[in-house]
DNA sequence: TAGCTAACGTACTAGTTCGTACATTAGTTG
DNA sequence: CAACTAATGTACGAACTAGTACGTTAGCTA
């Protein structure tokens, strides 16, 4: 996490302009995952800050950038585990898999992400549109996908013609809709689908799902 | 749609308990959907209704009260939905893809639902678990998925051992995402998972993504 | 160390929003 | 048709909430 745990310096509270900031995206990310953009209140916020609301509207001008700035830095953490991510060593299914798991365990870590995500989507990425630096920023994901399917189809072991937009999409939703509606599923089919007793279930079913559609032998067309 | 549309009866309003409460439902839906729980406003709800807002609290007693209702009546309406599927004559295999068109052309043809479950999500799935309706009514789908499963794995032409909630997970989740996810998809990749031209693409791609997984060659465990 | 500015705090307001007290009437029933 | 009740409308208030005007100070720099 990019939380802030800085000793407090007893006695005596020193100015820190980055701290500062930290600490309200901290917070405000909790909050606003917590509640929804409507939901959240930003003198709950403020107070859970060892700042004031004042702060929050001086570092981002208000309710709306402070949700754009939160959301930044959400998918600049996925970003980053994107990043990370290497498979080229790896023979395409052993790496499609691998991609998936990490998609598996990054959704499971950062459920406010998931949170936020969701709620953004309510409001129809109206933040990600007026955002510039989410508006052009491709997921890593997407060219490491890209790569992996090339070989996979060139040897091909992969017979689906998928595209690597739409193989992310095939796993993300798998990976999204166990976090993102684990309530609702609870609630009406009585079976928490993050249970930790059920987590490699449900991370080896993904991916021999994935596995299984592209390389399943397929009528010719 | 269980929308009214009774006749304007010109001149004089009429009383009916009936078409008052469905209409505060058709509109509160809207509203609820449009903005969210916290978003959604109850006086917005009331000045799109023939009514006023004294009416809503008459008749569901308050915001937290209406939006259970609507989601009551949505659940009921997918379930209705699942109700009319018959499949009993169909190989399993055929019979497995008819079922996840049903979810795919539902989810696709109800956004309003779509979000509604995601709000609901949101907030922790609280007013489904206060809800007496919604509490203990199984979907029909999921009778339906068990009785074609129990035939493919005992032809032997299902190789995977999923259960009917985890097979129910996997084909709403592709439906829901691809739906609730919209827009932050649509923002970051440049694809619209919604656009009709690419509608059959999709739909065959979810049959055959799950065919795949239910019939895949397995190794031995 | 004087001066300056980024960083911070307090107190307040204008506008909103859920909810309700009170008044009224359509339509039914005896 | 009198009486009654379910259904409806109006007007208002208490509480909340995003945002701001104004004042203060830490700590750097010349």
């Amino acid at each position: 996490m990019t939380s802030v745990e800085e000793p407090v310096r007893p006695g005596g509270r020193t100015r820190d302009a980055v701290r500062t900031k930290a600490e309200i995206l901290d917070v405000a990310t909790q909050e606003f995952a917590r509640a929804g953009y409507d939901g959240a209140r930003v003198d709950e916020i403020a107070a859970r800050t060892r700042t004031t609301k004042r702060m929050i509207y001086y570092y981002f001008g208000g309710k709306e950038q402070l949700f754009t700035a939160v959301l930044e830095r959400a998918y600049g953490v996925i970003r980053e585990a994107e990043q990370e991510l290497d498979v080229d060593h790896l023979d395409p299914v052993a790496a499609i898999r691998r991609l998936a798991e990490l998609t598996f365990d990054h959704h499971e870590q950062h459920p406010d992400f998931i949170r936020l995500v969701s709620i953004e989507n309510i409001h129809g990425a109206e933040h990600i549109a007026a955002s510039e630096k989410l508006g052009r920023i491709g997921s890593p994901a997407l060219d490491v996908i890209r790569r992996i399917l090339a070989s996979g189809q060139e040897s091909g072991l992969f017979t689906a013609d998928v595209d690597a937009v739409d193989l992310h999409a095939m796993i993300s939703s798998f990976c999204f809709f166990r976090v993102a509606n684990r309530h609702t599923f609870g609630a009406l089919f009585g079976r928490d689908l993050v249970d930790p007793a059920q987590r490699e279930h449900y991370r080896t079913m993904l991916g021999d799902m994935v596995i299984a559609y592209l390389t399943a032998e397929r009528a010719a067309d």
